[in-house]
DNA sequence: AAGAATTCAAATGTATACACTAGAATACAA
DNA sequence: TTGTATTCTAGTGTATACATTTGAATTCTT
């Protein structure tokens, strides 16, 4: 018996052309992923995912191996593939993790940021203040504001580490920035940080970014684990 | 014109059973970058790996999506897959990142290590002091002990970033525990880092690490940009 | 009915044939 | 010679058939 993967095949015209195939498979996992459309801890199968997408178990496995290098998805004892789980110790680790790169990010933003990425820093927080309502439209911006800091920091190698990190991230759920007042303090710690990166000041930077994970991680908990003490 | 690995093709018995070969040939192209039989800039093809190993392109694939997830290979423009070329720029961020890395797991580990742990780290001190003259053995030991501390931080995405960064140094050559000088220096800045560790006093054990780092990079660039002022 | 042995089948691992693409090589034109 | 068009081909992408494993179902035994 074949549990469906219960998203609709796609049509046969939307199957990209040869030699794309894998990181298509790719993008259309992660984002289902990161919609929640599969959840943590259900079980992926090569040929569910080849039929929904109507490609050969070839680049299936290709962007599953991709997936499980950046710890989307991992294999459990007698269980197969799944999408990986994350409890409420990994949590933990994720964000101490977090507060790390993410404050490392900001030190060295300040320290390096040239004058243009600078500039488009103190524009997207502006954008942040126009869009102050629209949870949506707040939850891809947040991400946007995220990723100029961390290639403003000029370090591939922490860049490709914060990318995972926040694909992990993806994995416990909605964005908090749905949430009117996490949006509203967010904003607040957003400003903190591009100012202090503006006024080129490493530790203020650090510091800043340090206290931002830390309170979004606090909120995050509250809403995932709402019967422990605060 | 197909230039061969110039690594022995292995004997038809060698080839590991059904359900292992994928993970083979991983470990096998590791060791073999590792031990800079394969160096940066070289070009790997699928069916160079496949006839050396004796398997087919398929777990040779899986291996290769894997070690390009984690940096070991990378693709350039006009020319395939290659080892991960570092230069001197990359240099600098991967020793920005160790340094971070490093100190995290340190301070880390000065908190949350058990006594048995500890216990460990301070044998493995006097192991080293032991080894004293033997390169080859106190360039193992040294990956050893930095392990230990990765482990003993208790943060699997920390301890799986640092993974990759040890590779990608594995890259810049041979160990810096050949260096006579070097290991004796290492010795006692591994011994601070240990001490406090079992002290459990993580500023300073974070601070230790940050130093040790620090001074492994200068050494590391006069070695391989001896030219360049230090 | 409980347990052990056996068979079965679903899923992944592996090999291989075929498809496609981009760079190299060749032929041709100016 | 230099540039351009054409062909060729090595290498990777993709599909698919076959191999192996392992857990689940079934049967047999007590």
């Amino acid at each position: 018996m074949r549990r469906s993967l219960d998203i609709a095949r796609v049509s046969s015209r939307d199957v990209p052309r040869h030699g794309a195939r894998g990181a298509h498979v790719y993008r259309k996992l992660r984002d289902a992923i990161q919609k929640g459309e599969l959840k943590p801890g259900q079980r992926i199968m090569e040929v569910e995912v080849a039929d929904w997408l109507r490609v050969s178990r070839t680049p299936v496995r290709d962007a599953i191996r991709r997936l499980e290098a950046e710890g989307m998805l991992e294999h459990e004892p007698r269980n197969g593939l799944v999408i990986a789980r994350i409890d409420r110790q990994a949590v933990m680790e994720l964000y101490v993790m977090r507060e790390t790169l993410e404050s490392t990010a900001a030190q060295l933003c300040a320290r390096h940021a040239s004058d243009m990425e600078v500039l488009d820093l103190i524009e997207l927080i502006g954008g942040e203040r126009r869009l102050q309502g629209d949870y949506d439209a707040l939850a891809r911006h947040n991400r946007l504001f995220h990723e100029a800091i961390h290639r403003g920091a000029h370090n591939r190698y922490l860049e490709k580490s914060l990318y995972t990190v926040s694909d992990s991230m993806g994995l416990l759920g909605e964005s908090q920035m749905r949430l009117p007042h996490r949006a509203k303090t967010a904003l607040a710690e957003h400003a903190e940080i591009a100012l202090a990166i503006q006024r080129h000041d490493p530790e203020a930077a650090a510091q800043a970014a340090r206290k931002h994970v830390q309170t979004a991680q606090r909120e995050r908990l509250k809403r995932l684990f709402p019967e422990s003490a605060a």
